[in-house]
DNA sequence: GACCTTCTCACCTACGTGTTAAGC
DNA sequence: TCGCTTAACACGTAGGTGAGAAGG
């Protein structure tokens, strides 16, 4: 659980092992709004997902896809006047922020074949769910997706890639109304806040 | 496609391997009334569900895990006066009758801390649906389902494993009213056809 | 007519959404 | 009051059931 990641220089000239960020397009719309997660104590879904295609790796190799997910600062963030803003000092980092995917021990042919998802990790604010698709951390804070790929013979030589559109501040309610349209607009579990939908019953001030 | 598994001598007694059915038991209660299985083109899971432990496994060696269905006999059967009967010549089997368990190339260590679920394995009538997951068999036919585990560099070394209990009869609707009661008691999307259910629109003789 | 197959249906399971109101 | 968190909720997606009517 003490794992730490170093993060090496990419790509790797030697065996020109690279990955791809899918929905890129997408990923940058939410970053140039200033993308937001939500954590929640039974875990929130990452969106849009983390769908990553390697290349370039060794056939015959066997390894280990691991996706972490580490503050790019010691800050904590507010929401105010219609932009994030530093405020106040960030939490020590939980130790539960990794997750590692389950077509682990896989070699680089089968790997290189596929769209590897990330759509089952979960984001929460509490430790209480110890979950292994469950990845803790602090509410209000900056974080930076980070993607792994480690020998599975070798537990030094570890690859990391990171893409920039998928840094994000974690929120337990959206803060921004542009980037929550964002969403509804783009996730398909969101479709009944579209301004089309036919949502009933809506609440009003009582 | 045109894979034959051989069934070997089993236990082996070499390496100690072993599998257990799980739900042993409601695959007894079934076997006893007469285990029948839905056919449709999109495809029907199997219920109850099919789910193995494997133990005595060599902990560093690669395993493939295979599913697949095979015709108990050369007949073709008929429900008639509340019995299933022989009722006729049956037909050749067909080739798409495997499906290999995507956890396959899998350590044995990892292989045997975990429950091997086939859930996602569906039942078909027709060739059209060439689906991974899809296992084509003819209608009217009594089927046994097998389990196998081979090794990833040695395709010769089989070894397979069959449960009286899963043995079947294909149909396309449920002959043996006493079958489905069955299947709607212990099939929780069948909850809704349940006694103290409260099915409206029932659709009655018009 | 008898037998088997196909399609649609209401009804489930299971769970992913942002909103809202209440809680702290 | 203010800022943030929590739980309930309506509304989706996605897809697994057997019954019943219609088709062959």
């Amino acid at each position: 659980n003490m794992l730490q990641f170093q993060a090496t220089n990419q790509p790797n000239l030697i065996t020109n092992m690279n990955a791809r960020l899918c929905d890129e397009e997408l990923w940058q719309k939410f970053s140039d709004v200033g993308t937001e997660m939500v954590l929640t104590k039974k875990g929130r879904r990452i969106f849009p997902g983390y769908r990553v295609k390697f290349s370039g790796l060794d056939p015959n190799a066997l390894y280990n896809v691991i996706l972490d997910i580490v503050q790019t600062d010691s800050n904590r963030y507010r929401f105010q006047s219609g932009q994030w803003i530093v405020g106040g000092k960030g939490e020590i980092p939980h130790i539960q922020n990794h997750y590692v995917h389950p077509i682990s021990e896989v070699t680089g042919q089968k790997l290189m074949e596929e769209i590897v998802s990330f759509h089952k990790v979960k984001l929460t604010n509490t430790t209480a769910n110890r979950s292994q698709d469950t990845i803790v951390l602090h509410s209000m804070h900056r974080y930076q997706i980070r993607v792994h790929l480690s020998r599975s013979n070798n537990q030094h030589n570890i690859q990391t890639f990171e893409f920039p559109q998928t840094t994000f501040i974690t929120v337990t309610a959206y803060q921004n109304s542009e980037l929550s349209q964002l969403k509804i607009k783009n996730n398909p579990y969101a479709k009944g806040f579209r301004a089309d939908g036919k949502r009933k019953n809506k609440r009003t001030c009582s």
